[in-house]
DNA sequence: CCGCATTCTGTCACTTCATGCCAGAAGAAA
DNA sequence: TTTCTTCTGGCATGAAGTGACAGAATGCGG
């Protein structure tokens, strides 16, 4: 790795940090890409470079989890319900959740400050949804009784509700179990809600 | 209702009206409010004081449905369990959709046009989901056997998520019946998913 | 070490969304 | 008509992006 792309990477990271650091501090919104910049050494417009909105920063990670999630996916066995799949792919996700509770607790406190930002979490989501559902997908089309489309959607939309309300849990009441309660969730999805 | 309010309440709706036109022929990012507010013969600074975001417009539709929903609860029955009342609802909710399935398709084609609106979109679903929460909290409290708030919110939230689901379906494939697919899915989320 | 091609960066100009301010027009009330 | 309220338009402003271009830093072959 040459010079360059080290200097690059550098920059992209503490473009990075020192905005979650005024994003936290001042609000979201409260903070120009100005700020940002210049706090780096930067100029703004070089700062639309490395990140294409001021949003962006946020959801870096989100990605990357996402990514891992799907690879968690990719390892299930191939005969396993879909269901059961999602379960133990995001109790895995949790187990990787749990050491970093602080980070998440303040990046949740940013998020929740801008409507604007909470659509972008929404939406983030939802990305996560259509990924997965591609993925498991992927692995209906080979399985021994495959699920019609639709009732794949429906078991991968209530489990990413189920994740997030477990989620919102475990960032608002200290000491929660996060695998646990996750855990108990999918026992009521898989026995019935009634 | 003087002459004012009448003017007022003119000018609201064709600035509604005629967006949503432009939107649908030009697409949501391509129609700048200088094109609206002169389609309208009013001026940029009018239309703000109208709807605070060009967004805004295309969620008043939403924020009735929802009121509609909220009142459709509280009509339920208080000693039904909650995943009843959030089926019954949306059910009821879904007849309602039926016979204006062709607005519904248009304006899911502009939402679906532009990233930042589906961001919108989920955080309006989301608004749906907490105010749905808080009413149904609110009949909760007063129950025979009351849910824990958590187990609450997970019923909300995958009914919500199902919902949705069913909703896309019914917009992609013609002839979809609404409220029976919901009907399926919702028997599904009580006996399990499994 | 030097020159050249690649790539990154900064400046400038521009568009759009959004908001505060103030003067003036339109409607309502006397 | 006069007066008061309210809505509207124009102006200025700020922030988020984006395109174009010049210049600086880096990497590479000689």
């Amino acid at each position: 790795m040459g010079l360059r792309e080290l200097k690059k990477a550098r920059t992209r990271a503490t473009l990075h940090d020192v905005a979650m650091d005024l994003f936290a501090r001042n609000g979201f919104d409260q903070t120009t890409v100005e700020e940002i910049a210049e706090a780096c050494e930067v100029s703004p417009r070089t700062f639309f470079r490395y990140y294409a909105t001021k949003e962006e920063l946020l959801f870096v990670d989100s990605q990357q989890r996402c990514a891992a999630l799907l690879e968690i996916v990719a390892e299930q066995p191939l005969e396993d319900p879909p269901l059961e799949v999602l379960h133990r792919s995001l109790h895995t996700l949790a187990l990787a959740y749990e050491p970093e509770r602080a980070r998440h607790v303040t990046r949740a406190r940013v998020l929740d400050g801008s409507p604007s930002l909470r659509a972008d979490k929404a939406e983030q989501q939802r990305g996560w949804e259509a990924r997965l559902f591609d993925e498991l997908e992927r692995r209906n089309r080979v399985a021994a009784a495959p699920l019609a489309a639709h009732d794949l959607r429906l078991r991968v939309a209530v489990s990413m509700a189920a994740f997030r309300i477990v989620f919102d849990t475990w960032l608002g009441i200290p000491g929660t179990d996060f695998a646990g309660v996750l855990d108990e969730a999918f026992d009521q999805l898989a026995r019935g809600l009634a």
